[in-house]
DNA sequence: AGGGTGTCCTGGAGGC
DNA sequence: TGCCTCCAGGACACCC
């Protein structure tokens, strides 16, 4: 389940093996993600186009093409792309394939449960979001997402706040992994309404969420079940996870049980007695 | 308007 | 073994 750190690692991977090359032909195999997905449009679009960047933005992957269009890819649940030679046989949930070159290289998208999304959107101008992604909110690291912000986005705010962090209008990347693990961090109950945190609080939170993405990436992503790099190894920050899918299990610091609860239809782990 | 729920999807786990 | 049900998750539409 890519979350930010996951998405980060597949962008390092692609960038160098996409970054300046044309795209061939764009070919679906499936008529559907969470969009449907029309290889005339694309091909129109971009067929010996190049690509001339690939950014993450929140959990987006932004493919930069010259022209006035870019293609938005979300991996979803359970979404990955790889890069194979042209004759390699097509994984059974491989949906989506970008012919590189001359048709030699192609990047491959898999997705199991087609939850992830591949669409075009307006490039944008200068070093703005795209239109398609003004909604979001600062990235974790971004020197904007800090305990001043947090504590001033949060007033008056009656919203658990795991469900808050998790609002990426709010701060863009927190999924439900990551939410859990860092109020674990933070010793704040997933529970406590957002507008009651403390401005120490909310510089812990804000601490705590952006050690954790950090050593996540340099872990190189967590994987749960679905989560593969492009180059097929495995992340292994889930063996760092403190409270997540760890029910009735003892807390590493208190060895009291941890709780699993359902928090606006996600389920949350955390410490009772750690967590306040 | 803010906060909560339902929907999309399918593989895997668990129950009987 | 096989069938059934439930669950996982991000984004967004929708409801109260």
């Amino acid at each position: 389940m890519p979350e930010l750190p996951e998405v980060e690692t597949v962008q390092r991977a692609l960038a160098p093996h996409i970054d300046g090359q044309l795209i061939h032909k764009i070919s679906f195999f499936t008529p559907r993600l969470r969009q449907e997905l029309k290889e005339d449009d694309f091909n129109q679009t971009f067929q010996n186009k190049k690509i001339t960047a690939l950014i993450r933005r929140s959990k987006y992957l932004i493919f930069q093409i010259e022209g006035t269009q870019w293609i938005l890819s979300h991996l979803g649940m359970t979404g990955s792309w790889r890069i194979v030679a042209k004759d390699e046989k097509r994984l059974k949930h491989e949906h989506i394939s970008l012919a590189l070159n001359e048709g030699d290289q192609e990047l491959r998208y898999c997705d199991p449960r087609r939850f992830g999304e591949f669409r075009i959107i307006k490039a944008a101008q200068d070093d703005q979001d795209p239109q398609a992604l003004s909604h979001l909110g600062p990235e974790p690291f971004w020197n904007e997402y800090n305990a001043t912000y947090l504590f001033a986005a949060s007033r008056k705010k009656t919203k658990p706040v795991k469900n808050f962090i998790m609002d990426p209008s709010v701060v863009c990347g927190i999924g439900n992994i990551y939410a859990s693990e860092s109020l674990f961090r933070a010793g704040i109950s997933p529970l406590r309404k957002i507008g009651k945190l403390r401005r120490v609080d909310c510089e812990a939170l804000v601490k705590q969420s952006r050690i954790i993405l950090q050593s996540a990436i340099e872990a190189g992503g967590t994987t749960i079940i679905d989560f593969q790099a492009p180059d097929g190894s495995e992340g292994w920050f889930h063996r760092q996870l403190n409270v997540y899918g760890r029910k009735d299990e003892a807390c590493f610091k208190c060895q009291t049980p941890i709780k699993k609860i359902t928090q606006a239809g996600r389920s949350s782990f955390y410490c009772p007695r750690c967590q306040k």
